[in-house]
DNA sequence: CTGAAAGCGCTTACAG
DNA sequence: CTGAAAGCGCTTACAG
């Protein structure tokens, strides 16, 4: 690793510096009110003069406590988790807690690798956007039953049954879906594609549930050949446009799985000759930054994922507190925006 | 903090449970060839049965050396700092440091209570991506003389001549705007605005110094009111689009400060009525993923943030191994990546 | 209000 | 090849 710099001031130099004990500045340190005033100042000033940098590593050893959560992020590319990531870290600052960060890139076995490295920081607990299909038990062997774990946006998968116990924090999949497809129905809508995602996701499946529940509440059959999977990101997204017009009679609107699929949709629309928010209706899902700068600016569902870190900062911190609480499932609801992607239907 | 949990395993426990000595379980752990390969094989048996976690803590806290590296990053929203961000992450553990995050929102406030949160741990060095006007001297007090650091992207205020060192990674701006307005030149445009930014920060600085230089290399004098500057972002720059329509003779051209800000003069001017990549050109900086898949796809300059992170990390590990190294100063070229974004001039 | 001693979980000489 | 002892920088009872 690192070699050692110039020897670092301890408590032992402030101690002696000021004929005290160790304890005695320790007990400064935390502010404790035993510890006479004048000694206090003393402490206080010589550690001052001679820089002296607490050492929380020696503490939590001897406390056998720790102050670091370890925040694995599946892709860090995406805003949407790096607005999550930039949450969760304000939040545990806030709490006196350091974010060990780990990035897995989509992949299992890298995730596998980071969570390894990460538990020998016995991290007191940690948060986890799991990559694409990660496996309860993969998890459970990287870190254990000991640490507390909160997962959050994509549910894991559960062959065998274990005991093994997790806290997940996700979005309203469902109901979000449902919304949009039921705003489009609203708007005069009656041929409406669901578009984007892999339907193995557990976020995707919720989502294509929720848009066929707004379809069968109005009457209408779900067609299978209007249900396009693509890889969730702006360039496939954009690249498969043309199959939703394969079928002789063409959708006039889509619920895409997220935002980035939209806004890759609505570029590959205007290659096409289409016009979205003019002729053909387009929903996200996440309201990342750039879809309100879109061209149309795009109607969506907002997740707020910065206060989604926060949150999921929280609740993990409640169970490190209280590690008998019992198994929590927080669904987030998500609140369509609208904008102006979303026009009525032509024949309307 | 944390409460703690139930008693983790520790050396001790699997040196009592094969009848060796924690130093002999100890040399296993580190793959010395010293202990006998039966006695390796029944140590490492036992670990595994037992669930035995390495404590890097303890072990860092013996050896006096650490396997953290501090990573500051001023705004995580911005996939360029994101990317930045997942490639230092990705070096770092690649070499067994864990990256301990912390991001400073653009405050300088804020970025000197993180940095000092961060300083407890006592990381082998720090990795900053300053706050827009950070100052070297407030730094310095956040983090004394002993710990390695490696600033990206933004030069430091350096007000007081200290002896503060600290290495400097960045991209060179001045020649990638010089290179990105010849070919803006070289294309027959001679009304070449520099759109966006903020004049004080450094990297906005260079990027005009690139600018003039090219202009006046080509006789053409550099025109104040065709120096337009707006926050860095993408609401920001396509609010201000008509500031390049303000006086008589209007622009055919603009070098953007970077692709955020290219992004939403684009769509500002689509908002006026211009057809950005038909009748006026536009180039960004960054090449982060939306600009191949803006429309049109936009020309910039590529500086690979994530390439960027990892060496960052490189030349952050090769000082904590050889702190006497002279302060380094690594310029980045960046390359001009052509796309649709910058047709020939009108008139040509 | 302050000090002497023990211990968190490791590694490092030093013997054998 | 293995063991006993000391120590990294803190905190925690326990005396006084």
């Amino acid at each position: 690793m690192a070699l050692d710099r110039p020897r670092r001031i301890t408590l032992n130099d402030i101690a002696r510096a000021c004929g005290v004990s160790r304890a005695t500045v320790s007990l400064v340190l935390r502010g404790s009110p035993l510890v006479h005033a004048d000694t206090r100042r003393r402490v206080e000033a010589e550690m001052q003069r001679q820089g002296y940098v607490y050492n929380r590593a020696a503490a939590n050893l001897r406390q056998r406590v720790s102050s670091a959560v370890a925040l694995v992020i599946n892709d860090l590319s995406n805003p949407f988790f790096a607005e999550f990531a930039a949450g969760v870290d304000e939040a545990l600052g806030a709490k006196g807690y350091v974010t060990l960060l780990g990035s897995s890139n989509e992949s299992p076995a890298r995730q596998r690798q980071v969570l390894g490295s990460l538990m020998e920081h016995h991290p007191a607990g940690i948060i986890l956007s799991p990559a694409e299909a990660s496996d309860a038990a993969d998890i459970e062997l990287a870190i254990g039953r000991n640490t507390p774990l909160l997962v959050f946006n994509r549910q894991l998968v559960e062959n065998q049954a274990a005991g093994f116990d997790y806290d997940f924090l996700g979005l309203d999949n469902r109901a979000g879906a449902r919304t949009a497809t039921e705003r489009l129905l609203a708007l005069g809508h009656r041929g409406i594609a669901f578009y984007g995602g892999h339907a193995d996701s557990s976020s995707c499946r919720e989502r294509r549930l929720g848009y066929e529940d707004a379809l069968r509440g109005a009457g209408i059959a779900v067609d299978p050949r209007w249900m396009i999977e693509t890889a969730p990101t702006r360039i496939e997204a954009n690249a498969h446009a043309d199959a939703l017009f394969a079928d002789a009679p063409a959708p006039t609107a889509a619920v895409c799985y997220n935002d980035a699929v939209a806004l890759g949709l609505m570029l590959g629309l205007a290659r096409l000759g289409r016009h979205p928010g003019v002729d053909f209706a387009v929903t996200g899902f996440d309201d990342i930054p750039e879809a309100a700068v879109g061209i149309p600016p795009l109607t969506t569902l907002n997740a707020d994922p910065r206060a989604r870190g926060r949150q999921a900062a929280e609740l993990l911190l409640q169970r490190t507190a209280t590690p008998s609480l019992p198994r929590r499932s927080v669904i987030v609801p998500v609140l369509l925006t609208e904008r102006e992607s979303t026009p009525h239907a032509p024949s309307a």
